[in-house]
DNA sequence: CGGAGTCTTCACCCTTTCTTCACAGTACTC
DNA sequence: GAGTACTGTGAAGAAAGGGTGAAGACTCCG
């Protein structure tokens, strides 16, 4: 299994929409390439094998299922999934495109987040290794509201230079660099110090409730999840 | 996935039923196999490995519960679906028998559209998610309708996010995560605190209404299945 | 050694959530 | 169509989870 990004295809008439599927890939740690005609597809399937294909229906000459026939009879293309996409009310279409060996579909309008988790599933389940975004920035940045700053261990809210203390700055860095992901108190707790230490986990929701005094105005950026633990608010991130 | 022809066999050993059920599988396309007591069937399914078993529950020698415990001991047969057939007045059985693993069941007498319409849907499960017990996704999709978002422990129904305590996230998890697999209360408490958790199993109820209201629209997604449990609807199910 | 700043634990209180109970409502049987 | 069995649901008490102030421990520094 490799370490390389996956690599995919975005066969997509609609410039807009393939433009937001490689947005979204590509954020995902993937390499995407696109291309707006089925016919084109083909031919650049053949040649370049990708890892994996997303493929609109509705194509100006050769129709997606066609697409999706061809390949599955090419000996060498016959294993490369597809995930369809679909506009509403071609049932019918999904329904035969699966039927075609079709891994999965999503049905427009669809949202990122969830177009994004089908081919990760879909490439999990074939066995492709796709690397995890990583998160080595050294800063984050969160819609001009938040900045934290790892080469200066300076955090920024609002425009305001924020004074933390290193735990907390430690929790806000884990739970930023994640947004909208839940943590465990424990996975904070290891996070801060190291993996096995042994700490009272209410010992995180003191430094929440410190950590949410100096935030100020953003104090709702950081979310309690309810017997799970908490997360960074995703605010407006993606728009669906 | 393969194109071939689903491999049934059928359990049962009133040969009428046996063949009345072999009659309508092959019409459906799918080809049958009949045996009539629980031991030869175990040695059948063993080396035959099909498809999908349609188990009675009421056998001269081997009970079919029995069948069913070993059949899921067995690491090479465990993955296989069931669907029970049981006498009127066995629901105790039935219970017995979706506690083992079982994925559905019909109730003599029935009628052939019925069975045929479960057998046809517990196949098309199994051929989409092959996956043996668990979906390990962190994330499950149905059709743009819901979202369960394990990461960041959200969910999304018909693009608007619920706000929904622990336990009423963990019931509609399990659920979900087997769309149309039935679950009795039983496995729905064991699925949320530990297995040998004692609770009224009323308890279930009132989460599941308070699951059902905030839901609003998909309400109906959660379907009560009387005298057993609870199951995750598929949307396009079976018409009667 | 003393003090400042930080981290951890504890205790208390409030809120949310869970569970049970009781009764109403509904499906199924005979 | 009456009786039975099962499910839906409001209400209330019990339990759990989380916020927060305060106290002690620890570290680093002068």
């Amino acid at each position: 299994m490799s370490n390389a990004k996956a690599q995919v295809l975005i066969v997509e008439d609609e410039p807009e929409i393939a433009e937001l599927i490689e947005f979204h890939a590509e954020r995902a740690g993937m390499r995407a390439r696109k291309v707006h005609s089925g016919r084109i597809a083909i031919d650049v399937i053949k040649r370049e094998k990708p890892d994996l294909i997303v493929l609109d229906l509705m194509l100006p000459d050769l129709d997606g299922l066609e697409v999706c026939r061809k390949l599955k009879q090419g000996e060498d293309t016959r294993s490369i999934p597809i995930v369809m996409v679909s506009a509403k009310g071609e049932e019918s279409d999904v329904v035969a495109g699966i039927e075609l060996g079709a891994d999965d579909y999503v049905t427009k309008p669809f949202s990122p987040r969830v177009l994004m988790a089908r081919l990760r599933n879909v490439l999990r389940r074939a066995g492709v290794a796709n690397d995890p975004p990583p998160t080595t920035d050294r800063m984050i940045l969160l819609e001009g509201k938040l900045v934290v700053d790892l080469d200066r261990h300076e955090v920024t809210a609002a425009g305001k230079k924020i004074d933390l203390t290193l735990t907390e700055f430690g929790i806000l860095h884990y739970l930023a660099s994640r947004p909208g992901f839940v943590r465990t108190r424990d996975q904070i707790i290891g996070s801060v110090h190291g993996k096995n230490t042994v700490l009272s986990s209410r010992t995180v929701d003191v430094h929440i409730t410190a950590l949410r005094r100096k935030l100020g105005a953003l104090a709702d950026c950081v979310e309690t999840v309810r017997g799970v633990g908490y997360r960074f608010s995703e605010g407006a991130t993606e728009a669906e």
